[in-house]
DNA sequence: GCCACATATTCGGTTACGCGAATATATGCG
DNA sequence: CGCATATATTCGCGTAACCGAATATGTGGC
C-alpha cells in the first residue's frame, strides 16, 4: 500500500528543491487551515492523534486524512506505539525545505488559532499524565 | 470593479496574520507554479508584464490572471508607465507574512527553474536597452 | 474618431480538493 | 477467536482552481 521502497512507518523522503514546481507543491500542502494546525501542534512535539483530533476539535477521519497528505510530502513521520500513533516533524529535511517550513510554524506561533488549540492540547497532556 | 475603498493601482493591503486561516490563504496563493515564478521574477525588480511573459514563454493572459492573483493577495503592486504596466513586490507587507514570503523567495533562488527565467529575463531587458 | 498595441477579464470545460459518512485495517485483551 | 479501541481508507458529492480561447478595456498616435 505505501510506496515500494518505503521504509515501514516513514515519510517519503521530502523531495530535494530543485524545480519551482516542488516548492509549489510544498505551498500546496501548506495551504490548508486544518493542515496548518495540525503541523503547529506537531511542532511542539511528538503526539498522539488522539490527542490532536481532541485539541482540535475535528472528526478523526479529517484528521487522519490530513495527516496523510502531511506525511506524503515528507513533513512528518509516524511512530506506532501499540494502538496509538505519535507523530512528529520528519527529521531529515531539505534544507531549503526546512528553513521554508520553519517560516510557516514561526508565523503560526503569532495566530490566535494556534493559541487556543496549544491551549487545549496542554490540558489534555496534563488530564492525560 | 477594484474594491470599494481601495486606491487606483493598487494592491488589497495585506491582511494581519492572526489566524491560522489567513496563512493557509497566503499558502494557497504561492502553491502555484506560474505565480512562483512570477514572483521570482518581480522579486529582482520592477518588471513589465511583456518582459514577464516573455521570459516565462507563457501567454499573456495566463500570465495576466496570475498577476491579479498576486495583487489580489497583496502581495505584488502595479504601476502603469503610458502603455505598460511594472509589477514589483508589495512595499508594506505585514512583517510575519513577509518573513514567510522571503524564505519562499529565498528556496526559488535555489531552483533551476528560476535561473533559467531570470536568464531570459536578463537577455530580454539588455536587448531592449 | 479610428487604429494598433498592451493588458485585463470572461466563458466553458476539466480536474483537483475537502468533507461527511461509512467502512476497513490494526493492535491488544481475554 | 471475538471484541473493543485507535487509526486509516474509500466513496460520493459539492466546490474551487486552472487553462485556452475569445473578448473587453485602456492608452497613445494619427
Amino acid at each position: 500500500m505505501a510506496t515500494s521502497s518505503a521504509p515501514c512507518c516513514g515519510a517519503t523522503p521530502a523531495p530535494r528543491l530543485r524545480h519551482a514546481s516542488t516548492l509549489a507543491a510544498l505551498c500546496k500542502v501548506l495551504s490548508d487551515e486544518t493542515r496548518l494546525r495540525l503541523l503547529a501542534l506537531i511542532a511542539r512535539g511528538e503526539v498522539c492523534v488522539c490527542e490532536l483530533h481532541g485539541s482540535l476539535r475535528l472528526p478523526q477521519p479529517t484528521v487522519s486524512r490530513h495527516l496523510a497528505a502531511l506525511r506524503r510530502a515528507g513533513l512528518v513521520a509516524a511512530r506506532r506505539d501499540g494502538i496509538w500513533m505519535h507523530y512528529r516533524l520528519a527529521d531529515t529535511l531539505d534544507p531549503v525545505t526546512r528553513t521554508t517550513l520553519d517560516a510557516v510554524l514561526h508565523a503560526l506561533t503569532h495566530t490566535d488559532t494556534t493559541a487556543k488549540d496549544a491551549a487545549r492540547l496542554q490540558a489534555e497532556l496534563t488530564q492525560r499524565a
